[in-house]
DNA sequence: ATCCCTTTGAAGGTA
DNA sequence: TACCTTCAAAGGGAT
């Protein structure tokens, strides 16, 4: 059984084996210590949340997460232990509201860092007065080209205009979370640098995984969702509906239906 | 300048 | 309940 090549990357839409499980291609995650997530009552997959529905209980209850709230108004969140290795916490808080791209930190500990926007200095400030990276300035483009770009300290003659509508982004799942942490390794590696050919390679490591791996991402989506609610409590993903513009879809239909895709499974419904 | 592509998962809507 | 749709990140490519 030989791993997957670093960067095969099945010429578009050809259906791809799946490797054999405990087989991990990407091999050492991150160098955090399993048990920041295994030390846990509850059993490290398909974690607490994944039955959700529970993973969205009231977060009153959610002891879970202790020490993330109350959170000192543009202070620094007491992050607890059970963060791990993201000891910089999903949700940095930071205290003067700069960081470096995440990408360049990807690699160790890397620290989720895409909440800390420059801008939210201005707008992404939660009503509590705590600063959320999940809020941009929604500019009427795909939403905000995202944090670091933004980065640069540009002349932004409608800065105004677009601290007016906040627009508050969902909060990302176990597997957006692994991608920003693997992205970089992956484009290393493979000297590629499209996005969708990168994820599709994503997409083969993560069904690669083994299930405590995929557990952590899943344990530290929830402890997202959690954090995003008690900061948003009154959002939904229904409010970011129709942000985007999609253009027309016509393919949609006749490529996908059920067609096998990379990693053999079937493309879901979603666009094509 | 802006959307598409590509992935998985969460969540809302509809039947 | 089951299924469908949209969005979340990301950046080169297409329009």
């Amino acid at each position: 059984m030989s791993p997957i090549p670093p960067c095969v990357l099945q010429s578009n839409k050809v259906p791809v084996v799946q490797p054999s499980h405990g087989v991990h291609p990407l091999t050492p995650l991150i160098p955090y210590s399993n048990d920041h997530f295994s030390h846990g009552s509850h059993s490290p997959h398909l974690p607490a949340d994944i039955n959700q529905k529970q993973g969205v209980h009231r977060p009153s209850q959610t002891s879970d997460i202790p020490g993330f709230y109350p959170l000192p108004p543009g202070g620094v969140g007491q992050i607890t232990p059970s963060m791990g290795w993201q000891s910089q916490s999903v949700y940095p808080l930071p205290s003067c509201g700069f960081r470096q791209p995440y990408s360049s930190a990807l690699s160790a500990g890397a620290s989720f860092s895409r909440f800390t926007h420059p801008l939210m200095l201005g707008s992404g400030m939660h009503t509590t007065g705590i600063p959320h990276p999940a809020i941009v300035p929604h500019s009427g483009k795909q939403e905000m080209e995202h944090y670091d770009r933004n980065m640069k300290p540009q002349p932004e003659p409608k800065r105004e205009k677009e601290a007016k509508k906040p627009t508050i982004k969902k909060p990302l799942n176990a597997f957006m979370l692994y991608m920003k942490e693997m992205r970089a390794k992956v484009i290393a590696e493979c000297t590629l640098k499209e996005s969708a050919a990168i994820n599709q390679i994503l997409g083969r490591r993560w069904h690669a995984l083994s299930r405590e791996e995929q557990a952590k991402y899943y344990e530290l989506a929830r402890k997202e969702r959690q954090l995003h609610m008690q900061l948003y409590p009154g959002w939904s993903a229904r409010d970011n509906y129709g942000k985007k513009k999609r253009r027309t879809r016509e393919k949609q239909q006749d490529s996908n239906s059920g067609k096998c895709v990379p990693f053999g499974g079937f493309v879901s419904a979603q666009r094509g």
